[in-house]
DNA sequence: GATATAATTCGATAATAATAGAAATATAGA
DNA sequence: TCTATATTTCTATTATTATCGAATTATATC
């Protein structure tokens, strides 16, 4: 049962690196860091990317299904931001498997904002 | 000029992200994280996974490309292993979006490994 | 209700990626 | 050189993903 656990995580983690695993979705996640805790509404990030509506959509539709992104409506505007603290899980994730079996990264190499 | 860096820099870490964002290359990475800093053989990859020798080779391959695993040979073997190095800066990447722009995310956070 | 704007959904196409059996290549040893 | 094993490359098929114009839905205002 453990193991079926551990595929689900490892098929949702994998999904969430996708969603982020192509250049336009990557930059809207940058773009909504940078607007954190705020976000941003579709047709700033479309202007700011250059990225087609109907394009875009599809693209915040995918990272919203990963639960990388949240919406809510404001009148006609949606306005999306990051979801923080799923991308922390994820890396947490992915820091886990690169420290606590075998030493592979020494913590501290990975603590930037020096 | 530092925008084309810039681009070029995000299509990598896309490319990156990708090559993890599926799950039997998350699972490949687990791995040869698990095994390292000896890595595994090919073959024997493929036994703990359940992955046919071709479909193996190309993920592997995929995986080299981004420079996320190295390989060595040894005799008829082909000793694979993950590049810390790279995957650490990915995390750092993303590790910096998370928290140099607006303290989205606390540095205490992120750092397990207690 | 009519109009205007924001954003999504529809529909269709093109591009990319995943899979795996069969054939080829690389290396070691007899 | 011949054989055995490890791994890749070839070839083909199937499945998934990215893209975007046009039509639709949602909300607000007059």
């Amino acid at each position: 049962m453990a193991k079926k656990e551990d595929a689900a995580l490892i098929a949702r983690y994998a999904d969430m690196l996708s969603a982020m695993g192509t250049e336009p979705r990557l930059r809207i996640v940058r773009l909504l860091l940078a607007a954190h805790p705020g976000g941003m509404i579709v047709g700033e990030v479309g202007d700011e990317l250059g990225i087609p509506s109907s394009t875009l959509s599809h693209h915040l539709e995918k990272l919203k299904n990963e639960d990388l992104v949240r919406v809510r409506r404001e009148g006609t505007y949606l306005w999306y931001s990051a979801n923080t603290e799923a991308l922390r899980e994820l890396l947490g994730f992915l820091y886990a498997e690169c420290c606590t079996r075998n030493k592979a990264i020494e913590p501290q190499k990975i603590v930037c904002c020096k």
